[in-house]
Parts: C-alpha cells; structure tokens; sequence
DNA sequence: ACTTTAGGTCAGCCATGGTGACCTACCTTG
DNA sequence: CAAGGTAGGTCACCATGGCTGACCTAAAGT
C-alpha cells in the first residue's frame, strides 16, 4: 500500500522486484504473441483475427456479446475482423436456439486447423516453460496472474475446466 | 498436486491446461497495461510512450540502441515516440562518454514523476496480486514468464538487481 | 582514407484500436 | 398488441503505433 520501500514488507514487495515482475510480464507477452506472427503475415491476418479464432476455438459457440467482453474491444472493431474471418471461410454464424438475436461463433474445419497451427508454437512455448519450471512453479504462475486480471473475469479463468463463458440467458 | 510432477505426460502440459495459461497471459496483460491508459490519454500520450519513459526510467543512461532491443520496434518507431518526449522535457539524450555517437537516455525531473505517477497503479495492482499470491507463488511465476521469453532477453531478466543492460562496448 | 556503426529523418503504408450515429431483428413486458 | 430494450450490424471518420525504403550525419574502428 503505502511505503514500498520500508523494511516491514516482505522482500518480494519492493520496488525492484514488483518493477522486475513488469517486466518479465512485458517481455513474456512480447515474445509469446509475438510468436504466431508470421505465419499470420503469410495469411493477411493479424493478431486481431488470431485472438478472435483463438477464443472462438476456446468457446464454440460463444456469441458476439461475450466474444466482445472477453477482447474489450468495441463491436465495430471486432465486426471488421469477424466480417474478414466469415469471408474467408474461417468462422460461421449460428442464429441462437433461445434467442434468435444472437449470432453465435463457430469455427469451421478450416478454421480449426488454422488455429491449431497458430497456436501450437505458443503452445510450445508455454509447454517448455512449464517443462523447465516445474508443477509447482506453473500453480504460482497461475495465481499470480489470477490476481492480476479484472474480478469480472477471475471466474471463467480460474476452472482449468474452462466451461463455455457463463450465458446469462434467463430472464 | 504433489504428484503432478511425476510422468511422462504431467497433467500441467495438458491441452487444456496450456490454454488456460494462455488465456491467463492474456488476460492478465491486458488488464496490467490497459491499467495507466485514462492517465496517459489525459496527457496526450499512448502506451508507446509509456514503455519507452519506463524503460528509460528503469535503465537511466540507456542508449538509443539498448531501448530498441528491448522494445523490438524499429527506430522510426521509436524516434516518433523519443522525439515527442524530448520535445515535452519529459527525456533528454546526453552524448555518450566513451562514444560519443550514442545518445544516452534519461528522465528529466518531470519525466521521472511522470512515470512515477503512471506505473503506480499497475505497481499496486501487481502488489496486490503477489501478496495474495505468497512468495511461493511469485517465485514460480517469475521462473515460468523467464521461460517464456526469449533466451536474448534472459540475462537482464534473471537477476533482481537488474542493472543496466550490458553494454557490449569493450574498448 | 575507408568502412562501419549509432542515430536521425522524411514519406508513406497498414493494422487495429476508437467514436458517433443509425439500422434491423428479436425479445420482454405492461 | 404496442412499446421499449437488447443483440448485432454498419457507415464514416479519426488516432495510434507498428512497418518499409531511402537517405543523411557524425563518430568509431581499421
């Protein structure tokens, strides 16, 4: 809170670790998303439309709204890249079963193997950075960044289950 | 989750548990540096410039040469940003010593309480997080975001102390 | 003296974010 | 049923922050 710098806070509280902590966060990211970056360029996409095949991938069936609270994002945004992936065969559109408004997201089989190709190099990544660290390191990793991110979102996150974004459709 | 470590297979390389160590990655970055965005917006400033005012600050006397490494940008890129900071007195460039073609970076007084004031709340917020957390996990955090980075950046990354990055110039 | 290096600069392109306004289709509710 | 809210789309436009290519100076290094 206060005085970071006094001697009553535990040593991974001062200032030159939590400025350490930046910046592996900073270059972690970096290098992970920067990963996929080329074979994105060789399919004139960019990392907008990885991260929204990414998550659809994660979600079949996920709709636009919660597409959209996930990315933060505004929907105009997000239509430009979604209008792209429809094009090119990447994604379909579903009319919702209850409420016929929603249009939810699916990947086609394209799609599909788009994704697993995009993202297995960062899943490679990531894999030997657990390897290399351990279970115990990797269950740190998790709580720490659990902690980083918006309460609003903890919930989906914290499951390893990953269970299809919670649907607040009843009313 | 004692036994997670054993196997062939160790149930943290699981598909689904990478995923949700990706997601957690984005998530948490995109929550940690959307953190000082109202801030800089108010200042007439973008993440751009808050990267290279923090690099700046945590390395004072970095050159021009160091930052682009760091930042992975090209020096348009940067020079854009760099000239803006100049131009508002938040950075000066002083000629290198033993080089003189260097121009050696640092915060002006302003500069400094400027990056001060930006990076408080994402210290806080990472603060937060690693108190939560405990040591144990902070410590494994920082091993498996080491990992993930490039082997280049590892060095400056490893050691707390961070000092400046090595300056390759022998002779 | 020549080459290489650190850095800067100009001009233009593209990707990806934003805003405001306005639209349809569908759901919910009085 | 009518009215209002909601899911989603769309158009026009703007800002940021990457990129490339070409070209420049000054200072090292040899």
């Amino acid at each position: 809170m206060a005085d970071l710098k006094s001697g009553v806070n535990p040593l991974f509280l001062r200032e030159e670790d939590l400025r350490q902590g930046m910046e592996l966060l900073f270059c972690g990211w970096r290098d992970f998303a920067g990963e996929p970056d080329q074979l994105l360029n060789s399919r004139q996409l960019g990392r907008a439309h990885h991260r929204a095949v990414y998550f659809i991938g994660r979600h079949p069936g996920i709709t636009v709204g919660e597409l959209l609270a996930i990315l933060k994002i505004t929907k105009q945004s997000l239509g430009r890249v979604l209008n792209q992936l429809v094009a090119d065969g990447l994604v379909m559109q579903i009319p919702g079963a209850r409420d016929r408004r929603q249009r939810c997201l699916k990947l086609t089989a394209t799609g599909e193997t788009l994704e697993r190709e995009l993202t297995e190099t960062q899943r490679q990544r990531l894999a030997r950075a657990y390897r290399t660290a351990g279970a115990q390191a990797v269950e740190g990793f998790r709580q720490v960044l659990l902690g980083l991110v918006d309460e609003r979102d903890r919930a989906r996150l914290a499951n390893t289950a990953a269970p299809a974004p919670n649907k607040p459709q009843h009313r």
